[in-house]
Parts: structure tokens; sequence; C-alpha cells
DNA sequence: AATTATTTTTAGATTTGTCTAAAAATAAAT
DNA sequence: ATTTATTTTTAGACAAATCTAAAAATAATT
């Protein structure tokens, strides 16, 4: 089956939002898209009968399976372009999201698919955030702040809770990024500061602050 | 200035008809378009508002200045994704089409200077046209006769000399048209007849006279 | 429980791009 | 030079996606 953009921006909004509350209502996926509270209720009428979505009218609504399948197919094409035009194109992570929001909607199965082998079956996106696989499924994985990680153990950093620039800016004069692997070598009481090693580079030290926005998963 | 889907696909289909024959009427663009007259008219009085072509009812029409900038640049972002598509995906050639008329509207324009960057600025795409640059200008490709060229090398076919009936029909038996890679390997002194090797097609020997009208350029 | 406030839906309009069918202009043929 | 054929344009309708303004349903408050 084939949906239009309008369709899909609307599968992916309300995914996100049910991620976090379950059920979801008309005015915050109105907010969520820019759009009025009108229009959704007409869209929501349109995917009902597309059979993606339960929707009881006053009630609220939320995917069913076919709708989280959709969506998860949509957000598994959105991240793996962001990851190419990071790790390919040489953007900076902040400026990707609105142009993978417009190859999203590119349609070949075929694509997507010769795209993720080109990239080698990446699992996790340039803003840290999991890559579902082909079938839709997201990939398991454990993400762990890497303030109270063990010492001596080498894990990669897979997500940071602060994207400002400012942080960026930081993390970057570090050398830090998605998918750098690192190991914790020793933590200072003192200030809760510590003192952290990537290969082929100084060892530094980073503030208890900086470590509590950086997470990590185990090699 | 932005341009929905469709303004540019008219654009595109407009710059295309009118290489061959200069001005462009209604039907045939219909016809390339695969749509109808009445709704080509629509749009014409669309772009002319928007200053894109030189547009007089009931007596054809053609891009200006703006149109033409606006159709090469649309054509740079359709070639660079099929250079793309072949080379770093591993596409065949003529299954990129489709593909590429869908992420030539994807608009950003820093997006379309770091592929090119990464792509390392191709002047040919895969089906042997050449590539606009930054500022829309086509690159000048010296055309070479066949007859004389060096050796094993691959070349394009780019142009053909003489475009009789006859010719044509002899080229329709060889496999040739343009776009054709092919390599010589061999030329006969005898008669100057040359043995061409063209990918998945059994060698085969042309005249003199043939390979004369035939012009080529490096791959 | 009745009133007030909020949320959601409907009704009707708008924009973009398309269509069919009929009218108008141009081109071709007798 | 008329008639006939073709091409192009207009007029009016339609589907998708949106909007505003008003009505209906639900939730919150006294």
């Amino acid at each position: 089956m084939k949906f239009s953009v309008s369709e899909e921006n609307y599968i992916k909004g309300i995914y996100h939002l049910q991620a976090e509350t379950g059920m979801v209502n008309t005015n915050s996926l109105a907010r969520e898209l820019s759009t009025k509270p009108a229009s959704v209720t007409d869209m929501l009428k349109k995917l009902k009968a597309k059979k993606l979505l339960n929707y009881e009218k006053y009630h609220g609504f939320k995917l069913n399976e076919n709708g989280n399948k959709l969506a998860l197919h949509i957000i598994r094409r959105h991240r793996l372009w962001e990851y190419f035009l990071v790790k390919k194109l040489g953007f900076t992570w902040d400026k990707v999201h609105p142009i993978a929001d417009e190859l999203e909607h590119v349609s070949s199965k075929e694509l997507i698919e010769k795209l993720d082998v080109f990239l080698e079956t990446p699992t996790i996106d340039p803003h840290g955030d999991p890559i579902p696989d082909t079938n839709g499924k997201l990939p398991a994985i454990k993400q762990i702040n890497l303030y109270g990680i063990a010492l001596k153990k080498v894990v990669i950093v897979s997500s940071v809770g602060n994207q400002s620039p400012q942080m960026l800016d930081m993390l970057k004069h570090y050398g830090i990024s998605i998918g750098t692997k690192l190991t914790v070598n020793k933590v200072f009481d003192f200030d809760g500061s510590m003192q952290i090693k990537i290969s082929k580079m100084p060892g530094c030290i980073i503030s208890e602050q900086v470590a509590k926005n950086i997470f990590v998963y185990y090699d």
C-alpha cells in the first residue's frame, strides 16, 4: 500500500507522541505537526479507513499493528538517511533532521535496502537513536549513563542527553561523538569528574555534569 | 524561490522537449508528462506568472533564462543521484531513473553540494549524460570521432553524424545508441573496419564508414 | 448538579493540481 | 475560400489537504 507524504507524517507524529503517553489526543498531535485540530480530525478519519489506527471520536486514538509497523519503516528510512548524511556527506548531526524529513518519503524499498548495505547496517543513528531493521524491529540496546559505569571497560557512546550547540561544541573539543569508543579510567571523588581515554588520543577529564549527559552501551 | 514537485516536473519536461525542437506545444508536453492538454494549459499560466517561460496562448512556449537555469539545477540533482545510486549503492543503470525522479525534488542546496563533493564532482552520469555544475553550466565534453580512438578504452556514444533512417537502422542492429558504452578492441588495416565490444553483447565489427559517423567521449 | 471551560468535531471555504466536455483558435484539405 | 480536422483553451467539477468559525461532546469547577 502506498501512502502520501502527509499521511506518513501523521503516522510518525502519532508514533512519537504515543511512545510517551500511550493514547494520543487531537490537540497535542496538532501541536506536534504544526497544524490545526480540525485538520487532525480529518486525517484521523482517513487513517482509520486505511486501518492504521484505533480511533473513537472524542476518545483519543493510537496506532494499531499496521500503523506501528508503518511508523517503524518510516523511522528506519529517516535514521538511515541521517546516518548517511553525517557519516558519508559530512553534515553535523544538528543539521540533518529537516533533510532526512524529506528523504524519508522516497519510497523505493530496494533503495533503502541498498542504502542499508552501503552503510553496513548501522543500528544507531547520529543522534543515538536506534535504527529499526528491515522488518521494522528495533534493536535492543540498553543504554547506560556514563556516570557510574564500570571502570576500564570499553563502552560506545550511543546518545547525548543535552543536544544544545554548547554541548555539541564541548563534545567536539573532546573528540566525542556518537559511536566513539572510550574507557573510564578513574573517578575523582572530590568533584565527581572522570578521567576517560579514547584510543589514539591523550586521556582527558570530563566533569560530572558532562558525564551525566552521555549515554553508552558495552562493546 | 521554492517550486512544487509538479512545477519542477513541468520545467524538466519542457526542457527536454525544447532541446530537440526549440518551441514546445501543449499536446506533446501533455504526452511527455502523461497528463492532459488542459492540465498543461493550467500549469503554463502558473509558470508564466512565476516568470519561468515565454508563453503566448495558441502559439507555443519555451523556457526563458530563469526557466532554463532552474531546469539545469533539477537535472543536476537528478544526475548526481543517478550517479550515486549506480556507483555507491550498486544499482544497474536501467533501474535508477524513477528513484532519481523522486530524489531530485529534495531541495536542500547544501545536500546537493555535499553529495557532489562526496561523489568527487562527476561530470557524466551513468547514462552518459553530462551533469551540470553548481552554477547550472553543462560541462563541455569534447567529442571525438570513433575512428582513430585509442584501443581498449571505454568510450560513450554521444552523437551520430549521419542521421538517415538507413544509419539508424544499422545502429539499432548493432545495439548502438546515444549513451552506449563500448570499447574498440582492434582495427583491421585491410579495410579500416573495427572490432568493438559492448558490455553484455558479443563483439562485432563495424565498417570504417560507420565508425567515422559515430562520435564519443572518454568515460 | 449546574455552570463554565476545554477539547473535539462538523460544516463550509480555500488552494493545488488534476480531469472531462465543450468552445475557440489555428492548421490542413478540398 | 470554405469546410474539415486538429490543437489549444475555457468552464466547471473533483480529490487531497488544509483552514476558520461554529456546534457538539467531554472535562473541570464551583
